[in-house]
DNA sequence: TCACTGCTTCGATGAGCATCGAAGTATTAT
DNA sequence: ATAATACTTCGATGCTCATCGAAGCAGTGA
């Protein structure tokens, strides 16, 4: 027999848990009273949602002192949260005229474990300029790490032989919900994440999924990876 | 505001609506009481919810005579249920011992447009061994055609002019739900399922998710992409 | 014209389940 | 110790929605 879809999809197909789910799609450990009021519900009703995401095999949970942290199992689950997202912004985006949204949220989020968003997709547009990677697919998730790319990222700091151990793909495309453009995903992506968060570029902001750039370090970023920069509100 | 995954989730959350769907990865367009039966409901509940998922824009429906036809609206669509299916099949796998199945679905299937299955992985690995793609990716969806791939595609009747002018990506890797290993998707994808059905080396099976060889077919596919053959039970 | 099939609408039924208040158990703070 | 916080369990409530019978509409064939 084919597995019961019904099963996941029902777990995810409650307006509470959903955006639970994509709360955690900010990558990081969400407390359940964090989720609740993410969620806007009490905490018992976020209790037994939790328990049963958890049962569902779509969450893990870490117990640290009285608070219990949860996050999303795997990027195998993020990946499929975001084509939801991505096939429900297409839906819904052909009746509410154009899409809306936090402008936060439209220049620079978390999307599990990598950078999406408007700065995410200039980024992308600049490594397939320069030949660091190439794009293949028009709508899909295709991509290349060249040879120059491969060097030029060597000579920033990436360890290709550490990258490469991972089980996860190296250089991977992902379409952006609010963009409907590629952007980079697989470990060098988060690798590109980390290296904003480490070098004190960029911040997580509080409600976990905005990317919140210092002015300085939006600069240093444009120019290390060569991306020509808008002004915050350009023409769409 | 980030689009509402739950309405779409719930749309596939429902036991019934989901073996609909699964029942549409065929690729086939199936009229409504095909569905009904499909799903094990009546006439009336299958209306319903059929309704609900042309509303959802999950389906597109086209009407001929007094029969309705349903099919999925895209290959987005498409993509979403075959991820669900390997999460799916992941998380439930886990649980009840190994995945059973039924051994003519195991072996070749549709997958909405393209092939799946045991022999399609075969297939893929044949391609790849013979340097007609690149396979990047580990677990993930990349895939390359190479020069020598596309010079010996091309020999083999197909019209790169053609595929090249769809919106979707020529060659892309698809993750198998029952094996775990990567299929060939994509555009090309769609050209070997038909070569197939054209030939006649194939054809849909009654429950229109499984492909049936015969045996003359079988021998000529496996010659023309160079694929060894197994036995039908080989060891897992 | 009449019968048959495919699909839809309406209405009633019933089950599942999200929700929260109240109470209970840990864990941490004062 | 006492209080406060974080989370869970239990029970009651109420709403949503899948389901099907009955009736109706439309397209097809005799």
């Amino acid at each position: 027999m084919e597995p019961n879809i019904s099963f996941v999809a029902s777990l995810i197909g409650d307006a509470a848990r959903a955006s639970m789910l994509t709360a955690l799609m900010g990558g990081k450990a969400l407390t359940a009273t964090e989720l609740a009021i993410e969620a806007g519900i009490t905490s018992q009703t976020a209790s037994s949602h939790l328990s049963k995401l958890v049962d569902g095999q779509l969450l893990i949970v870490r117990k640290q002192g009285r608070h219990k942290y949860f996050q999303l199992k795997g990027s195998d689950i993020a990946q499929l949260l975001e084509m939801l997202l991505n096939v429900t912004s297409k839906i819904t985006h052909s009746k509410t005229v154009t899409g809306p949204s936090d402008p936060r949220l439209r220049q620079a989020r978390v999307c599990y474990d990598h950078l999406a968003g408007e700065l995410s997709v200039a980024l992308f547009n600049s490594l397939v300029k320069n030949a660091w990677i190439e794009d293949n697919g028009i709508n899909d998730s295709e991509a290349r790490l060249t040879s120059t790319g491969k060097a030029c990222f060597t000579e920033l700091g990436v360890d290709f032989n550490i990258l490469n151990t991972s089980k996860r793909p190296v250089c991977k495309a992902c379409l952006d919900w609010s963009e409907r453009r590629s952007h980079l995903a697989g470990a060098l992506g988060q690798w590109i994440l980390n290296d904003l968060f480490n070098k004190g570029w960029a911040s997580k902001d509080l409600d976990s999924r905005a990317v919140h750039f210092t002015p300085a370090g939006l600069k240093l970023f444009a120019k290390k990876y060569d991306i020509p920069l808008l002004l915050p509100t350009h023409s769409h």
